[in-house]
DNA sequence: AAGTGGTCTAGACCACTAT
DNA sequence: TAGTGGTCTAGACCACTTT
């Protein structure tokens, strides 16, 4: 038999068990819907642990390939286009090549809380918070624009420098030293408005991402809120469903 | 002390510990970038098995609070903006309920295969491939819009009534009993032209997101292509960051 | 060398589902 | 009642990192 688990192998028994899976529901052995044989049934024919067995299970449980019913079974599960799970995995790699990239501060002031922002923020209306606008250029050509409002505390003054110097998204750990405990965002697709148009160095009207994004800090309040403009071939937005070992 | 973990509690004693270990992050036990106790250290203070420990803290890991790194410990993970996941999860309550959701047929015919279209088929240019466009109603409004090319297959007839009585995305499915092996998704925003517009009831130029694909079967041979053409409210992509509890 | 996470075992009992 | 997955134990050895 050509499936079976080597010991000593650079690989573990549970990627192996995987791979072997894997490569089973690819050929058809187990289609769409079917049952694979238990847990205990896998452990015997391959001599090795019900928990490993369990480890490469879950790993195939969680790459979205099988399901398990408590008392029942673990069956293969079909291709389902509301499984798929987009990331910003893209961004990554432009918010960590500081080589490439760099950021222009185009505003940094304290303005009064419109009625949407001091709502956001739970501050009252007309509340002074601090203003962030800048852009993020790559090679030289401008892709996101950020605007962000920030609550304001006399006791942690903003230093530009700070803003300036660190990670794109820094604000989302507090200026300061603070931290942020969670966020919540949301994306849209939106048009670029006349604005953004002219920073961003496309015709108005034209399609983009906005990321619009709250976030709070250890006492569940919000401590910042506003959006980021994409451009939108510098934020591939890629899912992959089922079997692509 | 509170904080121990109770036997023949309804909770398992991984998931309180999980709970536990949330709990301290949150209130800045272990501020973020610093290094929690270890697993067997853990393992001694509640009186549960280094296993248990294990799974707790993988739980909280692939919540994308906590990171491993082998050799030296596991840390809280700091916000980060790029770690977001956006899923399709709103579509899924439309999809699955038939109540609320209709399905109309606009199109369904064989048709010669553009350039691209023969491109991501793997088709000569010029082949016959079934062209099918759809409208998807919920409460008898169009939210989204289906336009899709599947390979031809003269041995397998496509049934209209088939395509309509199935889900939404069952083609992904392939028609006939088919089944798709893998599948790969791009999501862009894009501005409604005019046919779109008027099928979707929308002012010509709307931002909308558009959801393209190509299925593959298990032969690893590409047999449908397409987009859907979502209205963005009927499809909220949102995403959440850190500790929600 | 000591400490950490990564893998693995050979059992065990439980909750749930089907028959 | 039998079979399934869900949880748990008390060990073990390994690979990796730091000191």
């Amino acid at each position: 038999m050509l499936k079976r688990i080597k010991k000593d192998h650079f690989e573990p028994a549970y990627a192996q068990l995987a791979a072997i899976l894997r490569r089973e529901i690819a050929e058809g052995v187990y289609p769409p819907g079917e049952k694979i044989p238990s847990e205990s049934i896998i452990s015997k024919e391959y001599g090795i642990s019900l928990m490993t067995v369990r480890q490469a299970i879950g790993l195939l449980t969680v790459e979205g390939l099988l399901e398990r019913v408590q008392g029942t079974g673990t069956f293969v599960k079909a291709l389902e286009l509301t499984e798929s799970r987009f990331d910003l995995g893209s961004l990554r790699k432009i918010f960590k090549d500081p080589e490439r990239t760099q950021v222009k501060i185009l505003q940094l002031c304290l303005v009064r809380a419109d009625e949407e922002t001091a709502s956001s923020l739970a501050l009252p209306s007309g509340a002074r918070v601090i203003l962030l606008r800048r852009l993020l250029l790559r090679d030289e050509r401008p892709i996101i624009f950020h605007s962000g409002y920030i609550r304001y505390e006399p006791t942690r003054p903003v230093v530009e420098a700070e803003l300036n110097l660190g990670p794109f998204c820094d604000f989302f750990n507090g200026y300061g030293g603070g931290t942020a405990k969670k966020g919540e965002l949301s994306l849209v697709p939106e048009l670029l408005n006349e604005e953004e148009s002219g920073l961003l160095g496309r015709p108005v009207g034209a399609p983009v991402f906005r990321i619009e994004y709250v976030v709070y800090d250890f006492d569940d309040a919000p401590f910042g809120c506003g959006w980021f403009t994409v451009l939108p071939e510098s934020m591939k937005m890629k899912a992959r469903l089922g079997l692509w070992q």
